[in-house]
RNA sequence: GUCCCCAUCGUCUAGUGGCCCAGGACGCCGGCCUCUCACGCCGGAAACAGGGGUUCGACUCCCCUUGGGGACGCCA
């Protein structure tokens, strides 16, 4: 039996961390078994989906590099099949009308809310005569769930899970104006998707066994469940958006790379031993459903900003630059010349192991592009103003006029040689230097900057600087 | 309230009865390197929630307590 399983997302916003982490985990089991993915949008709740949630999930897959196979199934599209299963459980007997009313409901939720009971429905109509149906009032169908015994589910995660069927009422199956309720619809669909392997969050653990419970009263097999625990935010309480874990668009716009995000993700509640870094041809090799833990987990940023700048550093340097050109761009609000263009390849090596972020990669490249006279931060222009700062700048500006080698080495050897001659540290000079030269206090080596910046623009920044 | 799930450093976790006076990673602190900032390297502080069992021996098994989370809709 090949392994199929699903993401499967209602559509009433971004694809959020929680439900990246879950359609990777789905992704990952599939690809690991040799089987795949499909992705069905739970649209049945008209009134809270949007095309736009739907679009915004698909591109928040695709930046994640999760695909699956054929199109996207609407759940809603498929209303007329779920409402064919619920009568034909109501032609077996396996379900029922029942004709309450919405308020009905709450006052017994109410009672029993006040009596300390629990708030589950009564199950008045279950036996009653249809003869008894009150006019005009459209019913409900009910599943007749069995009321002793338990409902097992063998959870691959969870380990066996068990109710009392006791402690469960007849959920509804199709509501009143005859559109299916998710319940209902999950299971219907699971099973004509042929899906073996449901693998969702933690807060659908108690609805497994609901739905446990129609898979038997129809007679299928019921897919092999793993609830995975929910990912909580710093403090512990449930992630919002007080946290600052939205889409997964806003980690891309934080800078944060796609691998980033799934190496951590898949870190976050799996494990493979102390490993630590898993590109994805690895964790598709490690990845199964018992390594993962039972305990939720809390977000942190640090340890994802941490990942993202392993992966900084060792990406395709190539791309890492036109990511960064990019990031550029739209802080800037403006195409970046060709001499600029050049420089970013120069300075890429020194400049990525310097950020966390593709943001932070993009600031700290601010000082390559040209608009002098810079705009100088607050501990550089002391740098550049203190004491003999101005008349060291001139000397350096003559002393570097006179390299011919427009290089590391050549540059250190003249920079090196007018620190000793002045009887000066290195750092002495440096700093004044790098002032002037990035307009800040930290930069990548003074000798590299030289070399990024290239003799006329170096040139140019420490001439208006000098006295 | 009822039911279900969970519980190792601040965080993510390793650990499936002796290898553990508990290992790794992030973060934090100190040092080295050093022209600044990073990187790198070296070192440090930091945890088995509590209580009962079971056992020759429990982080590991069982029970209780406490704490956290989730579910109880004609939402998904």
């Amino acid at each position: 039996m090949s392994v199929i399983t699903r993401f499967a997302p209602s559509p009433t916003g971004f694809l959020h961390i929680g439900g990246a982490r879950t359609a990777l985990f789905n992704w990952l089991f599939a690809q690991h078994h040799g089987g795949h993915m499909l992705l069905r949008i739970e649209d049945t709740d008209r009134a809270r989906s949007t095309e736009a949630a739907v679009t915004a999930i698909h591109e928040g897959l695709e930046w994640l590099g999760l695909d699956w196979r054929g199109e996207p199934i609407s759940q809603f599209a498929r209303a007329a099949r779920h409402g064919e299963v619920a009568r034909e459980l109501l032609a077996a007997g396996k379900a029922y009308h029942c004709y309450c009313t919405p308020q009905e409901l709450s006052e017994m939720r109410e009672t029993a809310k006040a009596e300390g009971r629990s708030m589950r429905y009564d199950g008045r109509w279950r036996d009653r005569d249809p003869g008894e149906a009150p006019a005009g009032q459209a019913p409900v169908i009910r599943l007749k769930s069995p009321q002793s015994g338990t409902t097992v589910v063998h959870d691959l995660v969870q380990g066996e899970v068990k109710v009392g069927n006791s402690e469960m009422d007849d959920m509804v199956l199709l509501r009143a104006d005859g559109t299916p309720t998710y319940m209902l619809a999950v299971v219907v669909d699971d099973h004509d998707m042929a899906v073996s392997h449901v693998i969702r969050g933690d807060d659908h653990l108690t609805n497994a066994i609901r739905q446990r419970q129609i898979y038997d009263l129809m007679g299928w097999q019921a897919p092999q469940f793993a609830h995975i625990p929910l990912i909580h935010g710093a403090d512990g309480a449930k992630l919002s958006k007080r946290h600052g874990a939205l889409g997964v668009e806003a980690y891309r716009d934080m800078g944060i790379l796609p691998a980033a995000l799934r190496n951590y993700l898949l870190r976050l509640g799996w494990s493979h031993s102390d490993d630590e870094i898993f590109d994805t041809a690895q964790a598709v090799e490690w990845f199964d459903l018992d390594a993962i833990g039972k305990s939720p987990s809390r977000f942190d940023i640090p340890k994802l900003e941490n990942l993202n700048s392993h992966y900084l550093r060792t990406m395709d340097e190539v791309a890492l630059c036109a990511l960064c050109r990019d990031q550029l761009v739209a802080t800037i609000g403006r195409a970046l010349s060709e001499t600029e263009q050049d420089r970013l390849p120069l300075a890429m090596g020194a400049l990525k192991e310097r950020a966390k972020t593709l943001v932070e990669l993009a600031d700290k490249a601010m000082f390559l592009l040209d608009n002098r006279p810079l705009e100088m931060e607050e501990k550089a222009a002391a740098l550049v103003q203190g004491g003999d700062a101005p008349g060291l700048l001139a000397k350096a500006h003559a002393c570097l006029g006179g390299v011919t080698d427009w290089n590391h080495d050549g540059l250190a050897d003249a920079i090196r040689g007018l620190a000793d001659a002045e009887g000066l540290k290195l750092g002495k000079l440096a700093q004044p230097l790098r002032a002037a030269l990035t307009g800040r206090n930290a930069s990548p080596g003074i000798f590299e900057v030289l070399y990024f910046l290239g003799r006329r623009e170096s040139l140019d920044r420490i001439g208006d600087h000098m006295e």
